[in-house]
RNA sequence: GCGCCUGUAGCUCAAUUGGAUAGAGCGUUAGCCUCCGAAGCUAAAGGCUUCGGGUUCGAGUCCCGACAGGCGCACCA
């Protein structure tokens, strides 16, 4: 319908004598009187034409042959917009279209044979998730949903650290606590960590293995046992929430594979790196950045970002055309850094998009609860997920822009659980479900042919309007990396169907008539069904 | 001191990437079940979009400057 719009208003320019190259947009108005689609061209071109943009506008009208029976209106308004309004039966053919493929409406193929990779959560195996950790991990998974919807070959990949410091005090937490339970008691040091769950590997060690490992070295399997039962339970709770990676990347393996000499020496060829102090420093003053930084210290250890600029080099040699890295907040000054460096490299920093998610900040009766995964006092993913259900998390985690600050309130997620607004869409679905099964007790809902002319309701034609707009509100989710505008969109299917049904009877004594009506609905529980899928919450037939 | 994010209804947040009259949920108030699911619907009240400048046909949105909150600013990750 653009299409056909925009073809008609280039041969009415052509006409008038206005030969400006311009792109033409089409946008939907917020008033609903504006019409279905409208246009601000006489706005853009009024100037550089030398006329009054109200006078284009209707001009550009003037010089347009229109089919009235799909455009039964259009009009110039306000200071100079043209709007368009559809007939119903154009809407109805459109409907028609959907139904045929209702399993994949909303996908699209924008980014058909390109390769994505999508690296989130990305937590060393030092403890269990953490609410922080969740909304980064819905949300970078929800980012490869919409990817993979806009026809994108998405490859989901956790990055981790199992060596350095962390974890060897890591390791040494299990030892002491497992020297406690043989009955000694050796002195804890505050900064260790403190998580009753290194108690329970410390016990599972002594059950196992008795008093066996009393002179095991911290690093030996101490460390070793942590790093699998926490990543285990890492894997547990993220499926937990459905998200399952396609890959593990471990960080050891770019020392293994030579990848962190390469580098290095990737770095003195290009002169991009000196020695000082003993220190190995890179040049970032000379790539935007305030001061040069150090990737080896003088001890020969790297520092992060040494290996963090080699595995974006090595994603770059895997041939990806588009990389996601969700970050929280607290890692926003570690990125500059590792792209100004990958383009000092000659790699094209612009197909690395940095998202940068803002903190959960947990309100416990009131009371703001700071999060410390070393410190005891920290609320556990998998407990959220116990408390009010994967389901709400998800939502919760969704329904706010990454870039605001999200306050979630623990006593409000379970107390009112029932009033959450993922039920309002969840309800939608099951209220659906349970006309269909009402249908099917009557005998009515074998036949799935209909007459779409019969559907002719304001609110009828209202949800057909709404239904249409998802596969460009999938697009647009997924080109801006806002899933949160989905949540948004589901909200008001579900309100709009809610009207249509709080005005008509769908099963009634017109046969016709209800057969018409079902379809309507069923087409609105593939709309739901589907974003749900992107959000990755549950569509319930019953509630 | 510097960098990034945020500031919109009493509270939590949206706002079609610069569009016409700024919208939802919760909370408050008043209505709607003989009827396919009331976890629903209808209506009311609630706003100088933190403040001050600027850019243009047009600004909650972009630029500059204040103010307030968050996160950072290592030879930690």
């Amino acid at each position: 319908m653009k299409r056909y719009l925009w073809e008609k208003i280039m041969a009415s320019l052509k006409a008038i004598g206005v030969d400006e190259e311009v792109t033409i947009t089409f946008e939907k108005p917020r008033q609903p009187e504006h019409g279905d689609l409208t246009t601000n061209i006489a706005l853009i071109l009024a100037k550089k034409a030398g006329k009054n943009s109200r006078d284009l506008a209707r001009d550009i009208l003037a010089h347009m042959e229109i089919d009235n029976t799909l455009v039964p209106k259009a009009e110039s308004a306000g200071p100079g917009f043209i709007n368009f309004a559809f007939s119903a039966e154009f809407y109805r053919q459109q409907f028609v279209a959907m139904l045929k493929n209702e399993a994949t409406f909303g996908r699209t193929d924008g980014g058909k044979g390109k390769k994505a990779q999508v690296e989130f959560v990305s937590a060393n195996p030092t403890g269990p998730l953490t609410v922080g950790h969740g909304r980064n991990a819905v949300f970078g998974d929800t980012i490869a949903n919409l990817l993979e919807w806009t026809g994108h070959e998405v490859t989901r990949e956790y990055y981790f650290n199992n060596a350095g410091r962390q974890m060897r005090v890591l390791g040494d937490s299990v030892r002491l606590r497992y020297l406690e339970e043989l009955g000694d008691s050796p002195s804890f040091p505050e900064d260790y960590y403190q998580g009753e769950y290194i108690r329970e590997i410390a016990r599972h060690l002594k059950k196992e293995y008795g008093d066996a490992l009393r002179n095991e070295s911290a690093e030996g399997r101490f460390k070793e046992r942590a790093e699998k039962e926490i990543f285990e339970d890492i894997k547990k709770t993220l499926r937990s929430l459905s998200i399952e990676f396609q890959s593990f990347f471990n960080e050891d393996s770019l020392y293994s594979g030579g990848k962190i000499e390469e580098l290095v020496r990737e770095f003195r060829k290009r002169e991009l790196v000196y020695d000082k102090d003993g220190a190995l420093w890179l040049k970032t003053s000379e790539l935007g950045s305030e001061k040069d930084k150090v990737i080896v210290k003088s001890s020969g250890e790297p520092t992060y970002r040494l290996p963090d600029i080699a595995y974006h080099r090595e994603k770059f040699h895997r041939g990806y055309d588009l990389m996601i890295d969700i970050l929280g907040s607290d890692h926003i000054a570690t990125y500059p850094d590792v792209l100004a460096a990958i383009k000092a490299l000659g790699y094209d920093s612009d197909k690395v998009k940095v998202l940068i998610h803002q903190f959960v900040t947990i309100l416990q009766e009131g009371e703001v609860v700071k999060m410390s995964t070393r410190k005891a006092n920290f609320i556990t993913l998998d407990e959220l997920i116990e408390e009010v259900g994967a389901d709400v998390v998800r939502y919760f985690f969704l329904m706010r822009s990454h870039a605001s600050h999200l306050n979630f309130d623990l006593k409000m997620a379970k107390q009112h659980s029932d009033e959450n607004p993922v039920f309002y869409l969840q309800y939608a679905h099951a209220r659906i479900a349970s006309i269909v099964r009402h249908a099917e007790e009557e005998g009515r809902s074998g036949d799935t042919s209909f007459s779409p002319s019969l559907l002719r309701e304001p609110e009828e034609i209202d949800l057909i309007k709404v239904l249409l707009l998802f596969p460009e509100t999938v697009e647009s989710c997924a080109s801006a990396y806002e899933p949160h505008r989905l949540t948004e969109y589901l909200h008001t299917v579900a309100g709009v169907f809610h009207k249509f049904y709080h005005e008509h009877r769908v099963v009634s004594d017109d046969a016709a008539l209800t057969s018409a009506r079902l379809a309507l609905c069923r087409g609105t529980a593939s709309v739901l069904r589907n974003g749900f899928a992107i959000l990755g919450i549950s569509a319930p037939e019953r509630m």
